[in-house]
DNA sequence: GTGAAAGCGCTAACAA
DNA sequence: TTGTTAGCGCTTTCAC
């Protein structure tokens, strides 16, 4: 493949004369053209290796995601991309499917290629495997600190579930997590929630289920005591898989939905496709997600020297299912 | 950020014995030690972009693909990235969103990067934009002939389809194409179909429907000819979205599926995944084409002088949906 | 506006 | 084995 060297001599200028013409740099007319010709005439096409190595920039983008299969990180690795190419960046596609030694070589990746920063969604800390200052911005999961995040406002999503219920008639609400998934997005939805019960006066109870062992003890408990107490009952699960599963369960045990038991879920990104019943959900801003994860990137890679931490958080909105009754 | 002739320093060595070092060539274990802990010390990571300046090598491929939200091109982008992982590459996904200006620019971008190959499944024809010697393969469109094709082999299942049909007690046989996208997988899929029906003596008939118009004069048509003869129908539809479209305006004219009509299908990347209905289809192999779409660019990219173009079909299966009999 | 030349960080040929 | 050095293809001073 010609390089630039073959271009100046077949146009009769300097290697010089051929980069400042490439970067839109003022030449003389003349050369303008015996370039042009000559960039044809050789095929020339300009390496950008060379031309980063050199200038020390990379046009790259390591996206670091757990699944691309599923409908939500499908629709956000979409709009990832997407936004990253209007600013100019090409997204590396690195699917971890969780596997903590994946993600690490995917990091190590990045920072040999030197590329300008990485975008991770990562349920293991990455973060401290960072050596360079590559600038990361973590989406949905909080990290230690010292990179910035971007992540659906589970608080707000907590308080707008409870509210929602306590707009629909309900006597009794309850709060139910995972028990094997413990995290700071659990906690702050379920936060917000019991923090606009108690400020509105509502009894609630908090739950914990564990979706793996689908645990069908503790939901048992819960089918008797809504069937043997004539009151309505108001559920905001921590997913929309648990809220799957309790409803399966509420409905194969005879209860009627959303006539004795109400429940929300929260969007996420386990669910398959195929259910045919509609949950209602706290649902996530996907592309808003995407937008502002890939905005805030784009601030830190501009300047990478005064980066600034940030922690955004991106609001949540209800959708209505056929889990809650209409207002 | 600190280079290999910080290192050397650091360990009283030269930078080619820390080069040999890194690349697992012998030295000295004395040197090796010393080594090992000035990259500790200094925070060494190799630089990936120097390396391929030099060897001329790349360990990216670009992947260009039309979405990557449908459930066809998310599942199919999984596993391309999984090969490829596999065999040392990094995929730089690319959606063109069929904008064949932003394929060309993709196209530009990955010759200026001296990536390793490109894969890609386009509806235009980029191949005639690539200039340089790069190998590309091109997933289940045809192209020019310059590049090799992977592709489901849709002669195939045009014949699967027909045979699946001809066991069911069909009276007569319908191939039914799109309008408004002729191309040559569709060609393929009907040469199939008709060659099965003549060599078995079955009666069959073509014809067309234009998807976005929903074409609903020439579907009324067929509905009334269905209903006012007694004969059992077999229909084989170029796409799964034909085909639904068919299965709702049948049912809609109260024809019975598949008592009256049975209906096979193409499994295709347009269908959105929140359908009812199952389609009985010849379904594409995904995981397959991707597996083999990345063995054949692996063999090119190794040996780049002396490139076979090679033209793979992928074996097609009927799935029985719900709009066939059960045999 | 243009050209000569240095140098980005690495590998590989060659000499020691 | 190890060190010296040229050079991958580009950008960018700096003198003209």
């Amino acid at each position: 493949m010609s390089n630039m060297k073959d271009v100046a001599r077949e146009a009769n200028v300097s290697v010089a004369t051929v980069s400042n013409f490439l970067n839109g740099k003022k030449v003389r007319p003349k050369a303008a053209k015996d370039i042009d010709l000559a960039i044809k005439k050789l095929n020339y096409v300009r390496n950008n290796t060379a031309r980063f190595l050199k200038t020390q920039r990379s046009a790259f983008v390591v996206f670091v995601v757990p699944s691309v299969w599923s409908p939500f990180f499908s629709e956000l690795t979409f709009w990832v991309q997407k936004y990253l190419d209007n600013l100019g960046y090409k997204m590396v596609l690195c699917v971890s499917e969780n596997d903590y030694q994946k993600e690490k070589s995917y990091v190590t990746m990045a920072e040999e290629q030197r590329v300008a920063g990485i975008l991770s969604i990562s349920y293991s800390d990455l973060t401290s495997h960072v050596h360079s200052d590559i600038p990361l911005v973590s989406i949905e999961k909080e990290s230690t600190g010292q990179f910035s995040l971007v992540s659906s406002d589970n608080y707000e999503g907590g308080k707008i579930a409870a509210k929602e219920l306590s707009e629909r008639n309900i006597d009794k609400y309850i709060f139910i997590g995972s028990a094997n998934h413990s995290s700071v997005e659990m906690n702050a939805r379920k936060a917000g929630f019991i923090d606009y019960c108690n400020n509105h006066g509502l009894k609630f109870e908090i739950a914990e289920v564990d979706s793996r062992k689908n645990d069908k003890k503790k939901i048992k408990n819960l089918i008797d005591e809504i069937s043997n107490n004539g009151k309505k009952y108001g559920i905001f699960a921590h997913t929309d898989e648990i809220a799957l599963i309790l409803t399966q369960e509420f409905q194969d045990a005879g209860l009627k939905i959303p006539e004795h038991v109400q429940i929300i879920g929260f969007d996420g990104w386990k669910l398959t496709p195929d259910t045919h019943l509609t949950i209602s959900s706290i649902r996530q801003n996907i592309e808003e997600i995407a937008k502002t994860a890939v905005e805030q990137l784009h601030k830190e890679m501009e300047d990478p020297d005064h980066r600034e931490i940030s922690r955004l958080m991106i609001p949540v909105a209800f959708r209505a299912g056929d889990t809650t009754e209409n207002k």
